[in-house]
DNA sequence: ATTATCTATAGATCTATAGATAATGC
DNA sequence: ATTATCTATAGATCTATAGATAATGC
């Protein structure tokens, strides 16, 4: 049993890391404080020195799974060779439908959010601008004044995309919908 | 009380339409049978007269919720009038961004149905494909054999702009996605 | 006689708290 | 002395069921 600061710490950070993933898989509210505090291997009862309430780790893992996206995009903003393509093909792989507790919370958190309070709604936006931004950025084709709707659009695209491959249970619609998504937006746009 | 044969199909009718409502609004995990009944001007006890279980309520109102959205596609797909721009308007307005409960569950109910049973699965698949020749059915511009993938990507964009536009607390840049997402496709599409 | 709904409740689960235990850190 | 975690549990809520009540329909 530890006890000293710097395991509060790395209890915090884990019991945060596990809502994260867990909040995207089985939805915010398919998964309790006691199965939470289980999987970061501890017991229930010290949930609530960690926090005020079951809504303050909501907030606080659903920003945290928001920042993972931006992790993943920032490492793609990072390498001088990605372009639009390298983005779209990552987004819209199956690896990225198949792991929905590591991937973009933009589109597995989106109507749990929708359902949520200002704090988590404002992380919620500054993620769509973030990755507003990065799409912006690589779209060389087109004029700079028209970029920022388009990336928009594009983004929409993304996220709609594995949002219905997630959801139906046939493979190979899934995947023509991830295929047809990515080569409208590549043909269009590269 | 009631107790005829008809009473009770006006009553299983008017609990399957209020979930494939509240489902909608506050998600699958989102309201229980206790309240659900109470909503359809029923008490609890008689609800397992009509489902076997809550999950099967669960499967006939997501099924409903979906055919729900198909109603108002038959309405535009009846209507000779109807054009692309008139799809995109009408599933990219305030209206339905604000009217969840009654809006496409293809967005509403994506995460939900991602995390649900074969049978909901399915009915989702079925509706996907029924939005997707609605669209292709529309592209005037494209070549035939080319509509089918440009209308996955464009109901790609619809769901996904819908998505986004409800998760932000930003009136502006919710509105921002909205009709980026309409102008990209009206300008390309039309 | 059958059955749709009602009241009441069992049993499980969920959030939150109380008090004990065992380590840290002044 | 302080505090992070543990065991235990209170109180609320959820799904599901039992038995009573009051209609329908043969």
């Amino acid at each position: 049993m530890g006890h000293s600061k710097i395991e509060k710490a790395q209890n915090h950070e884990r019991i945060v890391k596990v809502a994260a993933a867990l909040f995207r898989e089985l939805g915010v509210d398919g998964i309790g404080v006691v199965e939470l505090m289980q999987r970061a291997g501890l017991t229930h009862g010290g949930f609530y020195r960690h926090f005020g309430s079951r809504d303050e780790l909501v907030a606080e893992s659903v920003e945290r799974a928001l920042e993972d996206g931006s992790a993943v995009a920032n490492a793609i903003a990072a390498n001088p060779r990605s372009t639009f393509g390298t983005v779209v093909d990552a987004y819209l792989s199956v690896a990225h439908r198949d792991n929905i507790a590591s991937g973009c919370a933009v589109t597995a958190l989106a109507s749990d959010v929708a359902r949520s309070n200002h704090r988590v709604r404002s992380a919620y936006a500054l993620q769509v601008r973030r990755y507003v931004d990065l799409i912006a950025k690589r779209l060389e084709t087109k004029a700079p004044s028209e970029r920022r709707p388009v990336a928009v659009a594009a983004l929409a695209t993304l996220v709609g995309a594995v949002a219905m491959a997630r959801a139906v249970n046939d493979e190979k619609l899934s995947r023509e919908i991830l295929k047809s998504a990515a080569d409208d937006l590549k043909a269009r746009l590269t």
